[in-house]
DNA sequence: AGTGGTGTACCATGACACGGGTACACCGAT
DNA sequence: ATCGGTGTACCCGTGTCATGGTACACCACT
């Protein structure tokens, strides 16, 4: 329910959760306080060893984002969402950055580089709104 | 001196070759007809072992950039300047794709987005510039 | 003919990441 | 005390990457 994952992707499985949930802390889907689905319950939704989603939440963990409650359970660091909107910063930056580099290395003109960036924006951003509104009509 | 590889990163050393031959394919510093380093002078340059660079050669034939001129050496094919700017577009799209849709994931605003993809932009065309004019003045 | 250059094809090795399996220590509720 | 749930620590199989070594077929040049 709360997670996509792609198992054949270059982009490791442990690595997509951290990812994701540092995403939803930043968006406030997951705030301060709040219980995350247990290793044992997730791995059992997504179809993934127990391991993968535990190795997920300990470099979760490290990231000052998740605290462990020994034998309950784990929940958001009530000052995560500072640490998850600076990552996720830093992760569109760098991504921006790469893809930036990239172009202009390859000799794409500034002016094509912001036609493809609008275009794309656009683009997401409908969906983006479509899937809130799809979202807004499930509780009606 | 063609290229810069990052033997710690995460991407591999061969993909680099890959990547970096075709930017340069795309932007025109490796024209049609132009013979590229031999396997072992190239792995001599960048300290690299020559199966390496043989495997990102054979990748780069099999996608039709290098053509193999047996007992020779390898040139770059006259029609590969179109695949490889349409390889870059690809890249750089799917770059900014998932940068974007991170940002959004993450409860990003299109402005911030706007704002830092135009600073990043101004910033690293204006290095590309001074590189530009960098290798101009050894030309004097 | 001979020599040195080229790409190509193997095989073996070591390091590393990833994912899966199992067992352990802890907690809360019955 | 017992049981079901939790996180956590280990071990192992697999695949990828880079390296090293060797050998072959081909070409250009002397």
């Amino acid at each position: 329910m709360f997670f996509s994952i792609d198992a054949d992707g270059d982009v490791p499985i442990y690595e997509q959760i951290v990812r994701q949930v540092k995403l939803a802390v930043a968006d406030g889907i997951l705030v301060g306080g709040q219980m995350v689905p247990s290793v044992r319950q997730l791995a059992g939704e997504l179809a993934i060893n127990s391991n993968t989603i535990a190795r997920a939440y300990q470099e979760l963990q490290s990231d000052r984002v998740l605290e462990s409650l020994r034998g309950r359970g784990m929940i958001v660091r009530r000052d995560a969402i500072k640490r998850c909107t600076k990552a996720r910063n830093s992760l569109v930056a760098d991504g921006v950055r790469r893809a930036l580099a990239d172009a202009l290395s390859g000799g794409m003109t500034a002016e094509e580089l912001r036609e493809l960036f609008e275009a794309e924006l656009e683009r997401q951003s409908a969906m983006a709104e479509q899937s809130k509104l799809a979202s807004g009509n499930g509780a009606s």
